[in-house]
DNA sequence: TTCCGTACTTAACACTGTTAACCATTGCGG
DNA sequence: CCGCAATGGTTAACAGTGTTAAGTACGGAA
């Protein structure tokens, strides 16, 4: 009899070690010893199944990057502390933070609203953190909460990157995730020259 | 009978009007008045005739990029246009762009190194319009090959989460586009107060 | 004319997601 | 204790998928 978390723990278990493009219901069933119909006794099909694992990793993540904030520091250094707990959950976890952006866009519609709850609260955690250091006269933005978007968007593009193995052989990806670091800490920083 | 360029070009109708997962070797034949089997007889599987698409798609890419290059201009204002042409490029032609990273990564070892020339043309370009910002005093970076990737990464990421429509329904994206060139800009820019 | 490639087809295999119909066990109200 | 409903599973099937082995029809060269 196995149990919703079961059957989410076994889907990650071999989306992780056998790849997107292999997982099958009729698998995921086999790997708990019962027929693929149960599934659906569970979840209402593929998708819906495959939403719930988006949620649990989002909630993962955020809750990463929630606790890595709990350490007191200047906005600026919190900044550098959110891009390297992203940087390093999305690495550890690949299949986990992949899951997260694996649902295409033509099926987004089906996604209900309030489950992005749990990761707007982290983009306002985010503007948070910007808007301190607003107020700090050491950040320059226009709208924490857009560049809170903005800034997620840019490091969800370097390990993007990193997970499509787009990453040319000859640059090392630490030489690549640090001065990314720099260039996107940098963009937030305030460039008027104090007088 | 068909060529591959005929081919090519059905797929990509398709994917626009229909959507990736709703792509079937058997509804790209039918298109054609043609058996699914013939198909196999121009590529090699399903992946093969992607892929060739994925290269299709990064060659207009590139040639976009290297068109917006052709216009004088100091090295700050050549990002810029760098950016508005990826953004539009990307925006104007969804489903092109999304091919281009729609290959799942367990798929990458079977993509062959050269086909990746072209697109590694482009970051040189990229890197060589950072070198120029450099030497100009301009622009600040460690590594312009370097710099160029994560430059890409950037761009990618705020393309990839409005295509993804993870953007929050209360930033519109004009808004999320211009921050987030004021901000990318800005991390390559010079930091030091000049003397 | 015969032969050879080219372009294509038919038929099939082993899969996929999904559903309708059905069985067995359990616990509960009368 | 009996019947009944819910729970958790099953079998069998449908329609669709990528892919391949084998076969056909045709056009041009020896």
């Amino acid at each position: 009899m196995p149990q919703e978390t079961d059957i989410l723990r076994v889907t990650r278990e071999l989306l992780i070690r056998d790849g997107f493009s292999k997982l099958s219901m009729r698998k995921i069933a086999n790997e708990l010893d019962v027929t693929a119909t149960t599934l659906y006794h569970y979840f209402e099909n593929k998708d819906d199944l495959l939403l719930a694992l988006v949620e649990d990793s989002i909630r993962q993540l955020a809750d990463a990057l929630r606790q890595s904030m709990e350490q007191e520091a200047d906005p600026v250094t919190r900044l550098g502390i959110l891009t390297d707990t992203f940087w390093k959950f999305a690495l550890d976890h690949p299949q986990e933070y992949e899951v997260i952006y694996m649902v295409r866009p033509e099926e987004m519609p089906k996604f209900p609203k309030e489950k992005f709850q749990e990761i707007r609260s982290v983009y306002e955690m985010l503007a948070g953190v910007i808007q301190d250091g607003v107020e700090a006269g050491l950040l320059d933005v226009e709208d924490p909460l857009v560049s809170a978007y903005t800034l997620w968007a840019q490091l969800h593009g370097v390990v993007s990157v990193i997970l499509s193995r787009r990453l040319d052989t000859r640059i090392s990806q630490s030489q690549f995730l640090e001065q990314a670091k720099d260039h996107i800490i940098q963009g937030f920083i305030t460039q008027k020259t104090p007088a």
